[in-house]
DNA sequence: ACCTGAACACCGTTCAAGT
DNA sequence: ACCTGAACACCGTTCAAGT
C-alpha cells in the first residue's frame, strides 16, 4: 500500500511479478527478436515487427543496434545460451561429445531460422566462445592434436548448422506434401539409373539416425585425418603450423 | 539484304548473332536471373530487377514462374550445369571423387548467394539428379554399400554447401577487414582458455587445404562408418532398410 | 541521450484491363 | 494466352523534429 510516484522511471516491476513495461534496451530487443523469430521465422523477425512487439517504431531500434543484420547476430548468441556445455567428468569423452553436439543442434532446432542466421554469422558472441570452449575441451580429451581440433571447430559446427538450415527451410517452406515423392516416383530409371535404384535409400531413416551417423561418419574421420603428419591420432605436443 | 516483316514475331536473331530481343520464356526468365545473382548477390535477384533485365514488368514472369522460390530453384538447377560429371575411367575412384567435387563447389562458389539457394531447395532438377548419378557411381566404385551411399550423398553435398554459403556470406558482409582479427585480440584468456590457445589455428589455413583435409575427414569417415552392420565397408548385398 | 513520425527507396504478389 | 500498369501490403534505413 505504499505511495507510488506516477512519473518513476519506467522500470517498475508490478506485485504479479514480470515488468509492466520494459522500457527500451538491447536485452529487451533481442529477446523480442528471438521470440518472434521462434514464433514466426527468420522472415517475420523484421525491425518493424519487433519495434511493433516492444510499442515502438523501426526507427528507436537503432539507438542500440546498427542494423538488421547486427540483431542478427545478436539474436543467434542468445539462442546459443541454451547449449548445455556442462558435461559430466565421470562420462568418457565420446557421451561427451555426443551430448554437447546435440543439444547445439536442438538450440539450432528449437527456432526454425536460427541456422540460417548461423550460417551468415561468425559465431563469436560469449556463448559461441563457450561452446567452442567446451567442443576444444572434449576434443583434447579425444586425443586429437590442436591444428586439426582447431579446423574440427570449424567443420562440426558447420555440418551441424547445415543440417538445422535444411530442416528448417524444409519445414518452413513446405513443399506441397509428397514433392519428393512425386519426384521420386517420376524419376527416369533410363536417365539416372542409380538414383533410381537408390530412391528409397534416399529419402528413408529416422533424422535422428542420420544425425547419429553423420557424427559418427565425422569423428572416425577427424580421429583418423591429422593435419600434422604422423601415424595417427596420438596426443603429441606439435606446435601450431 | 531480305526484306523483314515489321511484325514479325520478337525471335529475329540477328546477323551479328544473338537474339536482338529475346523473347520472354523460361529459359530468358532463369538466364537473366542466374545473371543478376552473380553478378550481384542473391539480395539484387529480386523479380523486378530481372524483370527490368528483361524490359517488362514484374507481374510479367508471374506467367512463367510460381512465385520467387521457384525462380530460385530453377535457377538453381542452372547453375549445376556447370558441374562436369565426366569422369576420368582410367583414374581412381579417389581422383574421380576429388574432381567431381571440386567442381560441384566451384559450381557453388562462381557465384556468390548460389550456395544459399541450395540450402533452402531440394536439388531435383535434371543437373542436380545428373550429379547425384555421378557421385553414386564414384562411391558404387569405392566399395560402399548403397544405403550407406544414400546417406553419404545427403551428407556430402550438404557439407560443401555449407563452406560455399558460409564463404559467400562472409563475401557479401564484409565484416570490417579485421572484425576477426579484433575479436581475436580482444578474446579472454582467463574465461577462454583453449579458444585463446587455438586462436591462431582456428583462422589460419589456405581455404583450399581446409576443404581438402575435410573431403579426407568425410572420406574416411564414410569408409569406415557403413549403416548395415558388419566388419567394415566391404560392398554387401544389403536390403535396403 | 533517447525517441518519434514521416519519408525514401525498395520488395513480392495480385488484379483488372488490354492485346 | 500473354503482357501490362497500378495498387496493396509490406520491407530497412534515414532524418528532422521533439523531449
Amino acid at each position: 500500500m505504499a505511495f507510488r510516484n506516477p512519473f518513476e522511471p519506467r522500470q517498475v516491476t508490478s506485485r504479479r511479478g514480470g515488468p509492466v513495461k520494459q522500457p527500451l534496451s538491447l536485452e529487451a530487443i533481442v529477446g523480442a527478436a528471438l521470440d518472434l523469430l521462434t514464433r514466426e521465422g527468420l522472415k517475420e523477425m523484421s525491425l518493424r515487427k519487433v519495434a511493433a512487439a516492444l510499442d515502438t517504431g523501426a526507427a528507436s531500434l537503432y539507438v542500440y543496434v546498427e542494423d538488421l543484420q547486427e540483431l542478427r547476430s545478436l539474436v543467434f548468441d542468445r539462442a546459443l545460451a541454451a547449449v548445455d556445455t556442462k558435461t559430466d567428468p565421470k562420462q568418457h569423452w565420446r557421451g561427451k561429445l555426443r551430448g554437447l553436439l546435440e543439444s547445439y543442434l536442438s538450440a539450432l532446432t528449437r527456432s526454425p531460422g536460427i541456422a540460417q542466421i548461423a550460417l551468415s554469422t561468425i559465431a563469436a558472441g560469449p556463448n559461441g566462445l563457450r561452446f567452442f570452449e567446451a567442443l576444444l575441451g572434449v576434443l583434447e580429451e579425444a586425443g586429437v592434436d590442436q591444428p586439426t581440433a582447431a579446423w574440427a571447430c570449424d567443420l562440426i559446427p558447420l555440418y551441424i548448422t547445415a543440417i538445422a538450415a535444411e530442416q528448417a527451410n524444409r519445414d518452413a517452406d513446405p513443399h506441397p506434401p509428397g514433392a519428393l515423392q512425386r519426384m521420386v516416383e517420376s524419376l527416369s530409371q533410363a536417365e539416372y539409373p542409380r538414383v533410381y535404384a537408390a530412391r528409397n535409400d534416399l529419402v528413408s531413416g529416422d533424422p535422428e539416425d542420420r544425425f547419429k551417423w553423420a557424427l559418427e561418419v565425422l569423428l572416425k574421420g577427424i580421429l583418423e585425418t591429422p593435419r600434422t603428419a604422423g601415424p595417427g591420432p596420438r596426443r603429441s605436443p606439435s606446435r601450431s603450423r
